[in-house]
RNA sequence: GUCCCCUUCGUCUAUCGGUUAGGACACCAGGUUUUCAUCCUGGAAAGAGGAGUUCGAUUCUCCUAGGGGAUACCA
């Protein structure tokens, strides 16, 4: 039998780091099944969907790959058929019309709670005929779970777990304005998807009790269920705007690779050994289902953000310049000309080992794009003291008067410089740096000033000196 | 309140009764380096607590504590 899974968001905000984590492991067992990953936008509740919500979630499904097959499906335009089994349902004699207000369901709420029992409907018209049914209110249908025994869900992360059914009571599945829950309907259109395996958060799981005895009703066969524990922010409560309760493209926004996303996400809860490093081709071959882990995770930006300066690092050069020449674009509204993205793909491999984000990386070459004079940042700032100003300006007279300038000329000067006045190199080139960078941090010394060239160098340093 | 689940270094995790409890991030120290970063080497750092079962428990069982989730005419 093919698998089926399915990512079933309901688009009333954006989409954070928990949903792109359950749409990856559907979309990772999936893939390592051979099987189809569907999207059904669940967006039956007309006041809290929004258009932008759907968009949202389909844009940070593709930002990071994660395709789905088939047309997407909208819960909201599947209604008749969610209706017409709520019927079916009735009139197999599972279900049955509830007469009770909502006044007299939340008196019966409350008077649970009193006594200290679990607050659940009482099954008041579960055997009532509908001749005793009040005119003035519409009904709800419910329907008829068994009252006495047991439920057990044999789940692929969570075991076997049953629970008693007098904790469930027989609740709603057609609203009294004749409109489905929730409950009737995910079932419903995981059977009509042929949805095989539903891998779902763990806020889930009791839902999946109640939604068995609709399976049940209807003779329709489980699907098989994996319930993954939910992610927490960094203080083991929610997820706090700090700690992944953004919406994914934040993350694009700050600079993190699709990649890191997937790698950090995946190895949230899952795992494979000591395997820390897993691209996605490797991750649709390993992952399973059995390797999930039963306890829930903590977001750590940290690792997220160390994970990302290895993927830059790891990325081909002219991919990097090519992004950096997009953010200066859609970011700073600065076209880098042509010349300039050559300077800095010459300075990749000393760039991309000092950034953590694309941003960072982006506002480290930015001494390439700058002419003189240019912006010195807080650390070059304090670097240049009246000391090593001084320094620099002794240094410049020299320097001025190098005539072949290449960085092994360069380097031979600077160092001989530094000999002839026994002072120690770094206490030359670190103002050097500072002056021509405008940074603490860059690429090689000699190598830059050879790219900058002797005039745009020489004026930078004269700029500090005035 | 009731029901369900979870608990290994600060964080993510490995371990499927016998290990000096391993790795990664972060942290600390040292080395390489023109600075910073990278890189290399080393270090500190964990089985929530208590009972059992067993020759032997991180691993199995129970209790307690802590955390999370669910208890809607939301999804």
């Amino acid at each position: 039998m093919k698998v089926i899974t399915r990512f079933a968001p309901s688009p009333t905000g954006y989409l954070h780091i928990g949903g792109v984590r359950t749409a990856l492991f559907n979309w990772l067992f999936a893939k390592n099944n051979n099987g189809l990953f569907k999207l059904r936008i669940e967006d039956t509740d007309l006041k809290r969907s929004t258009q932008e919500a759907k968009e949202a979630i389909m844009n940070g499904l593709k930002w990071l790959d994660l395709n789905w097959d088939q047309e997407e499906i909208y819960q909201s335009k599947r209604i008749d058929r969610h209706k017409e089994i709520g019927n079916e349902l009735l009139r197999l004699g599972y279900a049955y019309k509830c007469y009770c207000s909502p006044e007299e369901l939340t008196e019966m709420r409350e008077k649970a709670k009193k006594e200290k029992k679990a607050p659940r409907y009482n099954g008041k018209w579960r055997e009532k005929d509908e001749s005793e049914a009040p005119k003035d209110i519409k009904p709800v249908i419910r329907i008829k779970c068994p009252q006495t025994g047991s439920t057990n869900i044999n789940d692929i992360v969570q075991g076997n777990i049953s629970i008693k059914n007098n904790e469930l009571d027989d609740f709603i599945i057609i609203r009294s304005d004749g409109t489905p829950t929730y409950m009737l309907s995910v079932v419903v259109d995981d059977f009509d998807m042929g949805v095989t395996h539903v891998i779902r958060g763990d806020d889930h799981f009791t839902n999946t009790f109640r939604q068995k005895h609709i399976y049940n009703a209807l003779n329709w066969e489980l699907p098989k269920y994996a319930h993954i524990p939910l992610i927490h922010g960094m203080d083991g409560g929610k997820l706090s705007k700090r700690h992944g309760a953004l919406g994914v493209d934040s993350y694009d926004d700050m600079g993190y690779l699709k990649e890191t996303m997937l790698n950090y996400l995946l190895r949230l809860g899952w795992s494979h050994g000591d395997k820390e490093i897993i691209s996605k081709e490797e991750a649709i071959k390993l992952f399973n289902l059995d390797s999930i882990g039963k306890s829930s995770a903590k977001f750590d930006i940290e690792r997220l953000t160390s994970l990302n300066a290895y993927y830059i690092e790891n990325k081909k050069n002219e991919e990097l310049v090519l992004t950096i020449k997009n953010y200066y674009a859609n970011k700073k509204n600065i076209n880098i000309t042509n010349n300039d993205l050559s300077l800095i793909l010459n300075g990749m491999n000393g760039l991309k080992t000092r950034a953590r984000t694309i941003n960072e990386l982006a506002e480290m070459c930015s001494f390439y794009i700058e002419k003189a004079p240019i912006t010195l940042d807080k650390k070059s700032k304090k670097v240049l003291n009246n000391e090593n100003i001084n320094t620099l300006k002794l240094y410049y007279n020299q320097l001025s008067k190098l005539e072949i300038w290449n960085k092994e000329e360069i380097e031979e000067d600077i160092k001989m410089y530094c000999q002839a006045n026994n002072i120690n190199l770094g206490k030359l080139a670190q103002p050097l740096r500072a002056a021509i960078t405008g940074k603490s941090v860059s690429p090689g010394l000699y190598e830059l000033m050879e790219v900058l060239g002797k005039n745009e160098t020489l004026a930078r340093i004269t700029n500090i000196n005035n």
